[in-house]
Formats: C-alpha cells, structure tokens, sequence
DNA sequence: CCATATATTCGGTAGACCCGAACTTTATAT
DNA sequence: ATATAAAGTTCGGGTCTACCGAATATATGG
C-alpha cells in the first residue's frame, strides 16, 4: 500500500510539476519545445506556465521560460526546518577541510538518502553538483551508516521498496548480508564503502543522532581509491568522523 | 501587461502551489488545518496532498504533511544555472571571512533582489536564513549597484512596478534622487546603504558584470552601523569589495 | 514585403475538480 | 474495554474548467 496507492491525483497539477521537471532537464525552454517533449497542446502548455509564472515558480525571458529563484527560498526552508539541518552545514565543511577529502551530509527521506551539503576539500568544482540528488542507501557509507541507526523491520521495507541494485561489482545485493553488516556497522559506529558505489571511490560514514535518539542523517568523507592508505580508511578518517559527530550531537541536543 | 495580465490560468495549480506555501508557513501541518487555512475542503486538500506526495514535493510522516528535499534539488539546479552562480558563492565566503562581516550575494529577479549567498564573518547564527527571500533593490547597497548597471528605462519600469518604499527615514524614495544616486554609484563603482534599509545596519555594495557585460548581480558587506568606522565604510571596504568583484569577473570570463 | 514559425487568445466540450456524505481509522474519556 | 469523538480517506455526482483546435497576433528571415 505504499506507492500511488489507491486514491485520486489532480491531473491538472501533474502536467504542472511535470513542466516543472522539463524545464530543469531542458535547462529553460519555449512553449513549443515543452508542448512537443510532453506531448501537450502549446496553448495548454501557455497556460500552465503563465499560472507558473504568476505563482514565481517560473520567470519568462523573452520567449523562454525558466524556472526561477523562488526554490531558493523553499530549499533555504526545508534545510532550516530541523536545526540539526542547519548546524550540520559547518562540520561538513569542516570535515573537507580536515581530511582535504570529499565531505558530505546526508539525510533519508523515503527510503532513500538525500545529498545535503557537499564539500570539497580543495578545489570547489563540483561543489554543489550533488545536492539535492537521490541514492541507494545500501550503496553508500553515510546510507549504511544510516541504515545501521533504522529499526531492521524499517529496513526491511525499505529493501523490499528500492531493492538492493548494484553500483559495482562490490555492492551488497543480498538482503541478509546486508543485515549482517549493519550490525558491525552498529558495533563499530563506523560505516565503509569499498568501492561500492562508484569504481574507484571510497568512504567511510558516521551517523547522527538526534536527542531523541533517532538517526538523523550521517556524515561521510569520500576519495579515490588509489590516495587513501588503508591506514587512513579504517583508523584516521573514522577517528575523524567519530568526533565530528560527537561534537556536532553536543551542540545539537544544546537547542 | 505585467502583473497578472489577461490570460487563464490554471486553478488546480494554484491550490496545489498554495498548499505548498503553506506548509512552509505552517511548518508542516495536517489535512485539516490546511483545509480551514485556505477554505477549501479536506477531500480535496486530500487529492492535492495526494499528488504532491506521489510527484516528491511531499512527504507525509504520521497524518502530518511536510516539504520534501526534493525543492533541494530544484535549488541547486537554478543556483547552477549560471557558471557565475556557482562561482559567486566561495567568493561571498572569502568576503565574509576577510571583512568579518555579513557578506551577501544577491541577484536580480523580475525587479527585485534575491539572497543567493549569505555567509556571516564569525557565527554561523542566521547563515542561511535569509536565502531565497526578496528585497526591494533601491532600498539596499547591492540593489543600487545592480540598479546602476541596468539601463534607466528599465529602472523607471522597476520603480514604477515596485514603488520606493521606506524600510527607515534614510531609504531614497523619490525616483529622480534615486536616479542621480545611481550615476554617482556608477560612476564609483560602489554603492552604499546608510542605514537606508534597515534602521543600525550600513553596508557597501559591487556590481559585477557577465563576458557580455550585462550585470548579473552584486556582492555586499553589511555591518552594525557602531562597529562601522567612516574610514572603513568609505575606504577600506569598498576597496575590499573592488578587488574580489575583479577576480570573480576574471574568474568568470574564463568559462 | 511576404512567408514561416511561434506565441497567444478564445470558443466549446469532454472530463476532472471539488464538495459533501459515507466510511475507516485513530485518539480520548468514561 | 467500550463508547465517543475527531480526523483521515474514499467515492458518487454535478458544475466548472482544463484541454484542444482554430484563429489571431507577433516575431524572424528571405
């Protein structure tokens, strides 16, 4: 009973969001283009952006529509909506100083991980490239640390809803396994990634919880392959990690 | 034929988008509250919330609705949009830190200023809390200094959409002032704000310009007006401030 | 200046959105 | 435990509207 179960959708804000979308993936795009990508009538089309634009959601250059500012606004709300959120942003980046590595915090939300801040240790490239994007839990470091922190009955559903596809030849695609390294995971307060994601990347991954007790995101500090020692991977970064996180659930359960 | 002019519009995507502002409002809230908030009935906040929630803008935990992260996403697309976006941001940071003072980079949309990046020198307090909001560009130093790069027809267009409010007894309120104001600043190539928008805070601002030369926003350094010395509000910031618009237009004409 | 392409407006109808009522679930109090 | 209430969810039906297609306005290039 869990997705588009059941009950009725409002069509018409479907094609909306659906413009939406299209606008991202064709970086702005004329009445036209939209119509002929969403096989929609121009004059529908026109007059879902004009409804988009009066709403700020969209703002018209010309002939072409692009979608505006306004998420600043709503992405600023939903990263400041838990406090844990907003204080997270600085050990992230301090982490990526630290380790001169890649440092990222992540959050779940449906099962999935969500990237929230990303940094990188020198050189700023594709700083920001990734946030907002969507992964595997069970393929990354902050995931399975994530994972680790979840009731087993909740990652159970959430392996029955996604699936445990593969990254690379190292992913753990086998429901058991899995559960088997979440309690080393759960043991050691430490998550690795070899490689399971990408070729050539690995990671280690903290989590975070709240004064609640719950899990509320996870930390990870990711390089290549062939710059980290093993020394680094499983003694210095953790150690990293674990005070980060220590400090960060201090200032925390402080508000 | 600005605001709102002549065509149809889509009610659905209205409601749908109001229910979304109000849940940033409400910070969250149930089917009921929504329905009485914007007078509508719960059945259909319902199937609204319903299609929210199925497309990802959604999530539901309990019976309580919330914005997902996926407006995360949106933002970080339309923050990189534009290779100066992107770039502007380590730049902020850097003003921030040499200044030790609120560095902000604002851009302009549809006449008014939009926060992209904000960075405080010392504490981390209200980082981020300003992102995405909107302000009225004459009322601001890096308002004026987008103003002053626009062509003045469009200024008059702005002005005549916007108006000239007061935020203090300081703020430039009549258009022919504003205007002279705005030779003086580009001729300067700095803008100030003398408590003209808010009442104890001064700030300097630098327009900076794309490869074509159009302007595609402006940095500013904000400060409480006591710890503001005259010297470094007319001198030494502004230089500050010249300098890094320099490398960013540098940094930006190489891509 | 004409030809072409695209944006925008507008009429009419098929169909969907919205409400209200019925039903289900969850919480509270006796 | 059971009753009572309150909220969430489903579903039928009527009205309104979202959609298309054609006509008009606007822009572009030959």
């Amino acid at each position: 009973m869990n997705k588009e179960s059941g009950g009725r959708r409002v069509q018409a804000t479907m094609t909306s969001l659906e413009i939406v979308e299209m606008l991202r993936e064709l970086d702005g795009a004329r009445v036209t283009e939209l119509a002929e990508a969403l096989d929609l009538s121009p004059s529908t089309v026109h007059t879902h952006l004009s409804t988009l634009v009066d709403a700020d959601y969209v703002v018209k250059s010309g002939d072409i529509y692009h979608l505006s500012l306004h998420f600043l606004g709503l992405a600023n709300y939903v990263r400041n909506r838990r406090n844990a959120y907003a204080i997270a942003d600085s050990y992230t980046d301090q982490l990526a100083r630290e380790t001169e590595c890649r440092a990222v915090f992540v959050v779940e939300e449906n099962g999935r991980g969500v990237y929230m801040y990303t940094y990188s240790g020198k050189h700023a490239v594709w700083k920001y490239s990734t946030v907002g994007k969507r992964f595997h839990l069970h393929q990354t470091a902050a995931g399975k640390a994530i994972l680790s922190q979840l009731p087993r009955e909740r990652v159970i559903d959430i392996v029955e809803e996604w699936g445990l596809p593969a990254g690379t030849e190292n992913t753990t695609t086998d429901q058991s396994v899995l559960l088997e390294e979440l309690e080393a995971v759960e043991e050691r307060g430490v998550a690795f990634n070899d490689e399971e994601q990408l070729e050539g990347v690995k990671a280690v991954g903290v989590p975070v919880d709240g004064s609640d007790g719950r899990v509320v995101g996870a930390f990870s500090v990711a390089s290549p392959a062939n710059r980290m020692t093993e020394d680094r991977f499983k003694k210095e970064i953790p150690k990293t990690l674990l005070g980060v996180a220590n400090e960060f659930e201090l200032e925390n359960s402080m508000s």
